[in-house]
DNA sequence: ATGATAACTTAGCCTAGGCTTAGTTTCGGA
DNA sequence: TCCGAAACTAAGCCTAGGCTAAGTTATCAT
């Protein structure tokens, strides 16, 4: 994939381990952020976002959705009315508004530099959560450039 | 961050699921793939990788290595030599590998479409892990079209 | 040669996020 | 109306990956 293995040295330990240590911030809030999108995607598209299809559409069982909502709950992103299914609190609307805006720039970039859409949103689930503030921002400028080339 | 927000119907739930399976199973190879791949940037670099370089540099405290490195054994990638550090397996050498190759790959493309040198770094040690093979090979395309555009 | 220090291990704890199985509660169709 | 099915909850289990504190053990400098 490559052909010469740049002879870089390593990093200062502690920069090192502080790149270690975001990704596993990252990795901590990936649940939440995406429990939170597809809660506000079901119920813009459904009209109602029930634990049960949580379940389906996360690929995960009833009583994993139960115990993650909980601690959404606990968190103050989510709100439940059981039989009547679940809502987001304003701090839970503003997470998913950002990860949704991450998500739709995520894909889009992928597709331009020439994934094939299924592939885009299938890696955006994942790669969202690891793209910092500057990295998103470099997305955007590639994808405006993109725009304006063809005029 | 973005205009509109569209009106993209939901994927079919399974579809759906599977994008969240192929997130949760890459999370789970990425802790084997980061400490190979920094097993073999040690031995590279230092002559050795030591447990305790293992814990300075992942963040992390020297017992956490030991349990991790316990499982890396218990699957075949990594054997120890106390006080004498550690060694890949011909299974770990192929899996670091394989892992810096791609480490590589991303850090290049983030610098490609923009970002700066340092947080492109700390992005790929998250990002790696979530790309596909498809974007791989996309990413690889873009930056080989990038040299040939000079020309 | 030996002892202080560094490296390593062990034990015991925790949380997140999975699972199955077994209740309970609500809803809606006959 | 009422009862079976669907939705939800609860209980109990598991693994990964963190932690601290308390041992061991090996190395190396004197
Ligand atoms: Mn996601
Ligand atoms: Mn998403
Ligand atoms: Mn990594
Ligand atoms: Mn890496």
């Amino acid at each position: 994939m490559q052909r010469t293995m740049a002879k870089r040295p390593l990093p200062p330990a502690d920069h090192h381990a502080a790149r270690f240590a975001r990704q596993r911030e990252a990795d901590r809030t990936a649940t939440a952020e995406d429990y939170v999108e597809l809660i506000a995607d079901l119920l813009r598209e459904e009209g109602e976002a029930r634990a049960v299809d949580l379940a389906r559409r996360m690929g995960v069982s009833q009583a994993t959705v139960t115990a993650t909502v909980g601690r959404l709950q606990r968190d103050g992103l989510v709100e439940t009315k059981p039989y009547r299914g679940l809502f987001l609190t304003p701090s839970g609307q503003e997470m998913a508004r950002t990860a949704k805006a991450r998500h739709e720039l995520v894909v889009r970039f992928l597709i331009a530099v020439g994934l094939d859409p299924e592939t885009a949103e299938t890696d955006a689930e994942g790669l969202e959560h690891h793209a910092s503030e500057k990295a998103l921002a470099a997305f955007a400028r590639f994808l405006a450039e993109r725009e304006d080339g063809g005029r």
